[in-house]
DNA sequence: TTGAAAGCGCTAACAA
DNA sequence: TTGTTAGCGCTTTCAA
């Protein structure tokens, strides 16, 4: 028997008692009777009574949910910034929706639409990597929904209520590349993803002025430019030591290419650190895991979306109706130094 | 200025008609003339109408939504199911509501009440290691809400509407044994978890099994009960070298485990596989960044995500009011050779 | 092909 | 302290 969730209404016939006070005594409103908040309680709860949130939020206009968009829900950096996210909502009491766009614009776009549709007071967005074009946001901007990318974000679209959380890039490669300078290592390549993204530009750029700022030249031949996963790591690892370009350290932009030109130089018959140093970006979790462990840059992914929850949090506390004016937050990352860049003791 | 969003109301008096017809036009109902359509269609557009799902479903009965409960929405397992179900439920039609109960039983039940008040159709949950109690999940059988277990399931807990999907974990460690064995090896020993949990018990119990199926006899002193991780891993490891126990494989119960074990192994000198082959299980992204890759079970994480999901949908259509009978499905894990375990070639 | 009207379950102003 | 009433925005019979 599909037995029907009961209603205030159902309450209210029972105890003889109108929808109102139900309503109230379930609120623990203050002025209702405690004899009558006792029996509405106890009724409530032998009828294993649940609100109906979809009608509470449709009359209160008010949902209480924030919603959240990422280009995927798998990895280690998003699920982390993720749960970041639901546990400050959930300590400020909203609800949070989320969403993947798997990096494709399409689902963003129907995601955005999904989540205005749901009414969420404010949404967080990571862009996919695919987005050009920001008309979907649009709506979100005119209907004055706070908007925080965060990680991903828009260098074109700003307005009011809309906001960004990102990660000081350029910092936490300086960092990197400063600890190699003082470790000695004067030969440096760098493996960069493409410059046109601002992760990959902020990182290239702290690289090229650290060395500026200890003297050491640049050389374009420890360049190298492309795609950042293991293979490539160790394809582009494998390239300098054919090209015989004595480098003396490697700083890859992210850790999975990272691990593969450790893994490539150690099967070439160079010690790391004592003949090469390398280190990566982002701290991953297989990091400590490789031999020797690998120095990286912690992007402390769940203060990105703590930070990310409180600034929205603040354009809807602080706006009854008015805007606010948009703000970033450039988060400070944390250089791990390990093994595989400790030539000195 | 905060534009309020259109309503069909609006609409329909910017248009002269009346809510009922704007309502059909935009739900494409063949009988309204195509003329209104084109110039409901045009006036939403403009406005940027969008519907107020709440609204919708609260009139409708149906919220086309899925409820989500997992322990932790970080790792590798997890994010890969909830993607399972998240891609599986889109391509169904279902929008899905993500919970994490970060392992802790007052956080399930709060968060299946949200999930409840929220109206959801089904709900799809994984258990918090600490529920022993499931008095929660009343109010979701009682109100023949569909629900689906996954991965950690109850024993006790069984009912019309109540299914449950898991991962063969016995099948999985029996195979992982029987390569051990067929590569040659006798003296395996087992890292395993604490028993009572049903995924150790089931992976414990395949590796029992396969020994006795090759008639090579049973050592309990190669049998190491307790937590798993790559510290406990290493740990065992030692012990194990220390005692003596002359071992020529590890079969680990989880990947941590096994790349602690493998750590440590090379560190006193043992080569892997030629003196020593370990396996771990979960094919955890890591195990092929560590060297050698290590030999491992791959738990289908996608395909439990879409076979939850499609569990639910039969319960949800079959179901007009009649209940349907339990129905578990046992998934088949694969079993991935590496090179920790290959001796021969 | 369109409209009128009722109501999903709840909350909140106003009255009593 | 409690009740009356209206209405959030939508869908859906029923009638025109």
């Amino acid at each position: 028997m599909a037995n029907r969730r009961a209603s205030i209404t159902d309450l209210a016939k029972a105890l003889n008692l109108s929808t109102s006070t139900i309503s109230r005594a379930l609120a623990d409103h203050h002025d209702v009777s405690e004899a009558t908040k006792k029996r509405v309680r106890a009724l409530a709860e032998e009828l294993s009574y649940q609100p109906n949130q979809l009608a509470a939020a449709l009359r209160r206009g008010r949902t209480n949910t924030l919603g959240v968009l990422v280009p995927h829900i798998t990895g280690h950096f998003f699920p982390q910034v993720v749960n970041g996210i639901a546990t400050e909502a959930a300590r400020l009491g909203f609800n949070v929706m989320i969403c993947q766009s798997n990096e494709d614009v399409k689902q963003e776009r129907k995601n955005i639409d999904l989540l205005m549709n749901s009414q969420v007071e404010g949404i967080l967005v990571s862009l996919a990597n695919t987005t050009k074009d920001f008309g979907h946001f649009e709506a979100v901007r005119s209907q004055n929904v706070p908007l925080v990318f965060f990680d991903r974000v828009v260098e074109g679209f700003r307005g009011d209520n809309v906001s960004a959380v990102m990660l000081d890039d350029y910092q936490g490669a300086y960092q990197v590349v400063d600890h190699l300078l003082e470790q000695g290592c004067t030969r440096i390549a760098h493996f960069t993803g493409p410059l046109h993204i601002n992760i990959h530009k902020g990182r290239h750029q702290g690289y090229l002025d650290a060395l500026k700022a200890h003297g050491v030249p640049v050389d374009n031949q420890l360049i190298i430019i492309g795609e950042l996963n293991q293979k490539t790591g160790a394809a582009y690892m494998r390239k300098l030591i054919k090209q015989d370009r004595r480098v003396d350290a490697i700083f890859a932009s992210n850790d999975l290419a990272a691990v593969g030109a450790l893994q490539e130089a150690k099967a070439h018959g160079l010690r790391v650190p004592q003949d090469l140093a390398i280190a990566g970006f982002s701290n991953e979790p297989f990091t400590t895991l490789v031999e020797p462990q690998l120095t990286t840059v912690d992007q402390g992914c769940d203060t990105m979306g703590i930070s990310a929850v409180r600034l929205l949090q603040k354009m809807l506390a602080g706006n009854p109706d008015r805007q606010m004016q948009p703000r970033n937050v450039v988060l400070k990352p944390k250089l791990f130094v390990r093994e595989s860049t400790l030539k000195k003791k």
